[in-house]
RNA sequence: GGGCUCGUGGUCUAGCGGUUAUGACGUCGCCCUUACACGGCGAAGGCCACCGGUUCGAUCCCGGUCGAGCCCA
């Protein structure tokens, strides 16, 4: 791209960014697989492809941006790669709506067909929005988990962990949803408050409380607590459960909550997680009412194939019309839903396939890892210390990884195919041998398919380069987890189980969890609240730096973040201000160049250098600790207060003129500026490298991270002091009502040594300034003292008030020369060192003149008439 | 019900055991100073949620109360 010859006034952020990124190659974000840098790996999120890359998303990323490019310019060999998570019902539910079918109405590869499409298209205009944000995503490392090439690794991954023993396949009560009729994890259990009613009717004599009355045919005991008197009579009894007629014991449990109902509660395979527990310690019958369609079985005899709600209204009905039912209660209560379509979910005993869960051993892995921020590992902790169940991960559904197995039609066995033949569909393909246990040739392929996370629990596997077949992948571990603090319990834990089952390693060395964005009401972005912005609504108004600024100084990294549109408008107006500080200095650097030999010699030039030097030291520790609102802070206000409202404002008289205080000038901005770009790579990549371009040095993302230092501790204190002068002596004006560039007259600065600003206050303020060492010609006279409350405290303790009143307290004459000691309470007391310094009201006699002070500098102004 | 995080000018936000508590937006006043009015200079605005405790000293540490958000049961 050619130099400009002119920067146009106003900063179009828009246009500026879509040029660079229709510039920009995505070969300079290739990860070098032959390269001896040392590797920076990202397990990034491999979103859902809903169509939609909302605005958490664009935080999560931006945060990996950040330090993808920060990492990149450090000298690290960076992977930052793209996968979709793309199997699962969301896909399968939207095809179900367009479509305007069921799964079941049309073959199970046609319907597969139907969501690879729909996938495909959701997948593009995310990309197109990934692209806009200006992430320096390593595409040439895209994963797309429908895709043979990928799901061939999660069933390779599958056959390793099942001949190993970590996966089985059992009957067991799970979680299961009766819309999408499939089992789900209980990490996809989503729980909602409702109101139902408590239903208390005579169940053989006794009263019992129930809410779920369709249950009752799956009634297998009566349970009361073992201290509750008012059923001791209960104690080894039969119960007949009324309308349908079979027995069922009465036990005695200390989970039994005596107060709730009745007392007495009846126990169903299953109605809830608790019925589960005490079917299980108590070692009671199966009696499975409901089906996995939702309907009642053959077990509730006239109400079989009933709706679950049908067949309560019905029993209810039938209870009222045997005169058991008793009353109702309004009932609040929280119940399992669907996360996906929010159906109450049932247990349902069932044979599914599970992953055994060693909560130990993850929780020691978990533990190896660096938390971002470390309070997250107690969310980690929290999961993993209530796992109650194995991990479910069979699916009755259609559009996720086919579970590679096959039965033997003759002898039941189970037979596995060779991981060199993977991908199969076992409900198409057939084994390539016969039955190794009775030669049959007949096989029925496994029609269960894989829960997705098992997909997407071996992103790091596969980015780190597992080929399915190697004990372990090339490049494991890798460096960083990126992720949101909602999904710590399912794929930050499923990733870290199944990276021990199959590597005996942790994931990566650390984990980065973001938080989640809120609307600008404070509450989580929903439809339902309609507080939902969308980032394309960002860029069409503000562009991605913007956006990405307001990603980066929200908030504190790791906490959630409140949308807002003021941080977005303040962070293009930096932009505003940066574009205009820029066009500034790239006229100056172009009025006869940049000589390169130019002392930077002048006081303002090396004060400004090492402010400069200190804001990069700043800059690269927040970035190494992931502080990006620290950061691009440091960034800002060295930028806005030092370099645009302090620098430039004293070097402008040099600049306008000749010589080698121009050329010194010069040469510091046009270090600053290169600089400044660099530390803004990162941040607003297209900013820094619209302004970067224009020195003619390349692309500015292929500079590295600035090493530059700059100690001149005597330059700093003494620019600051020319700096302040020349602030106060501005504000002084304004009091006086003057404009700012009106000549001030004579100002005499009394400072305790000498400084030489080499004319550029003068020139700034459009006065006559003197310096001078000591204050000749004035008075002053001690008016107060000033403690340093850090020393007197740590030195006095608690004799620390008294001490203040006794120095306070010394005639004026004693305390202007050194005190050593002082009469506290009767003791004598040294004074520990630095302690208090006195404080001088300044009188002037003579000629009638203003006074600044400047910490110890005074200022005297003699204006002009 | 449990866990986590948080409560800082009107709004959002940084921060720290010790001078005058950070910045942004908003408000008000002055200024079109040859980079920038999307700017400059300045002003007002805070019992740092409340109550106890530790400490010479607490916005910060500890305990409790109240409130909010998130995650979970």
């Amino acid at each position: 791209m050619s130099i400009h010859p002119e920067l146009p006034k106003a900063y179009d952020a828009c246009a500026v960014e879509e040029r660079w990124q229709a510039h920009w190659r995505d070969e300079d974000h290739y990860f070098s697989r032959d390269s001896d840098r040392p590797r920076f790996i990202i397990d990034t999120p491999p979103p859902y492809p809903t169509g939609n890359f909302h605005i958490g998303n664009a935080l999560n990323w931006c945060y990996i941006d950040f330090f993808a490019r920060f990492k990149r310019m450090q000298g690290f060999n960076v992977m930052f790669p793209q996968g979709w998570d793309c199997h699962g019902l969301p896909t399968e539910v939207k095809v179900e709506e367009q479509q305007g079918i069921t799964k079941n109405d049309v073959p199970r590869e046609e319907f597969r067909r139907l969501c690879r499409e729909l996938t495909e298209k959701n997948i593009d205009l995310m990309r197109r929005t990934m692209r806009r944000m200006a992430f320096s995503i390593d595409w040439s490392n895209e994963y797309v988990t429908m895709q043979p090439a990928y799901y061939r690794k999660t069933q390779a991954s599958f056959l390793r962990m099942l001949r190993e023993g970590y996966i089985y396949r059992s009957e067991h009560p799970v979680n299961f949803c009766t819309r999408c009729e499939t089992a789900i994890a209980f990490a996809e259990v989503q729980y909602e408050g409702r109101t139902t009613k408590l239903n208390f009717f005579d169940f053989d004599g006794v009263e019992i409380a129930t809410s779920r009355p369709e249950l009752l045919a799956a009634c297998v005991a009566v349970a009361v607590h073992p201290e509750d008197e008012r059923y001791t009579p209960l104690a080894n009894r039969t119960l007949r459960v009324p309308l349908f007629g079979h027995d069922v014991p009465v036990i005695r449990d200390e989970a039994v909550d005596p107060a709730f109902g009745s007392g007495a509660v009846m126990i169903c395979t299953f109605g809830d997680k608790q019925d589960v527990v005490w079917w299980k310690t108590h070692d009671l019958d199966l009696r499975p009412a409901i089906d996995s369609t939702g309907h009642m079985t053959a077990l509730a005899g006239e109400y079989e194939g009933m709706t679950a709600p049908e067949c309560r209204e019905a029993i209810l009905g039938a209870m009222a019309d045997a005169g058991i039912l008793k009353r109702q209660e309004p009932l609040e209560q929280r119940v399992g839903t669907c996360w996906r379509c929010k159906t109450p979910i049932e247990i349902l005993s069932e044979r599914q396939w599970f992953v055994r869960v060693d909560p130990k051993a993850i929780l020691a892995a978990a533990r190896e890892l660096r938390w971002v921020p470390d309070h997250m590992l107690l969310r980690m902790e929290d999961w993993v210390g209530k796992m109650e169940w194995d991990w479910c991960i069979s699916r009755q559904r259609i559009f996720a990884t086919p579970i590679p197995v096959w039965f033997c039609r003759d002898c039941g066995e189970m037979v596995l195919p060779s991981v060199t033949d993977l991908p199969i569909d076992p409900t198409r393909d057939q084994p390539k041998v016969p039955c190794p246990a009775c030669g049959s040739t007949r096989f029925e392929g496994e029609t269960d398919v894989l829960d997705t996370w098992m997909d997407s629990s071996i992103s790091v596997l596969n980015v780190t380069g597992w080929d399915g077949i190697a004990p372990r992948p090339p490049l494991f571990p890798a460096q960083i987890r990126p992720q949101g603090h909602d999904i710590i319990r399912t794929w930050a834990f499923y990733t870290i189980l199944r990276s021990l089952a199959l590597t005996g390693e942790k994931p990566w060395e650390q984990i980065l969890v973001n938080g989640m964005v809120l609307g600008e009401d404070g509450f989580k972005m929903s439809k339902s609240r309609g507080n939902i912005i969308a980032p394309e609504e960002i860029l069409g108004k503000y562009g991605a730096d913007a956006l990405r600024q307001w990603a980066a100084a929200g908030a504190a990294t790791g906490s959630d973040i409140q949308f807002n549109w003021n941080d977005v408008v303040a962070a293009s107006r930096f932009q505003t201000k940066l574009w205009n500080i820029a066009r500034f200095s790239l006229l100056q650097l172009r009025k006869g160049g940049v000589d390169e030999s130019a002392a930077m010699g002048l006081l303002a030039d090396r004060w400004l250098l090492a402010r400069l030097s200190a804001c990069v030291a700043e800059v690269t520790e927040a970035m190494e600790g992931y502080q990006f609102d620290r950061g691009l802070k440091a960034i800002r206000e060295f930028a806005w207060e030092v370099l645009a409202d302090e620098y430039i404002e004293l070097v402008k008289g040099r600049l306008y003129g000749e010589g080698e205080g121009r050329a010194g000038a010069v040469r510091t901005l046009d270090t600053t500026l290169d600089v400044l770009c660099r530390l803004l790579a990162p941040f607003i990549p297209s900013f820094a490298e619209e302004v970067f371009s224009q020195l003619g040095r390349g692309s500015v993302h292929a500079q590295s991270w600035p090493d530059f230092t700059f100690d001149d501790p005597l330059a700093l204190g003494d620019g600051e002091v020319v700096a302040r002068i020349v602030a106060e002596l501005r504000r002084f004006k304004h009091e006086q009502g003057m404009a700012l560039n009106a000549p001030l007259g004579e100002v005499t600065v009394m400072a305790p040594r000498a400084i030489d600003d080499g004319g550029d206050a003068g020139r700034a303020l459009n006065a006559i300034v003197h310096w001078q060492v000591g204050t000749q010609g004035m008075s002053r006279e001690l008016v107060d003292v000033k403690f340093d409350k850090a020393v007197v405290g740590k030195n006095l303790r608690k004799d620390a008030a008294a001490f203040m009143d006794a120095v306070k307290a010394l005639p004026k004459e004693v305390l202007a020369s050194p005190v050593s000691s002082v009469v506290v309470n009767g003791v004598d007391v040294p004074v520990p060192e630095g302690a208090f310094a006195p404080v001088y009201a300044t009188l002037v006699g003579g000629e009638q003149v203003d006074v600044v002070t400047v910490g110890d500098v005074l200022v005297t102004v003699r204006r002009s008439p």
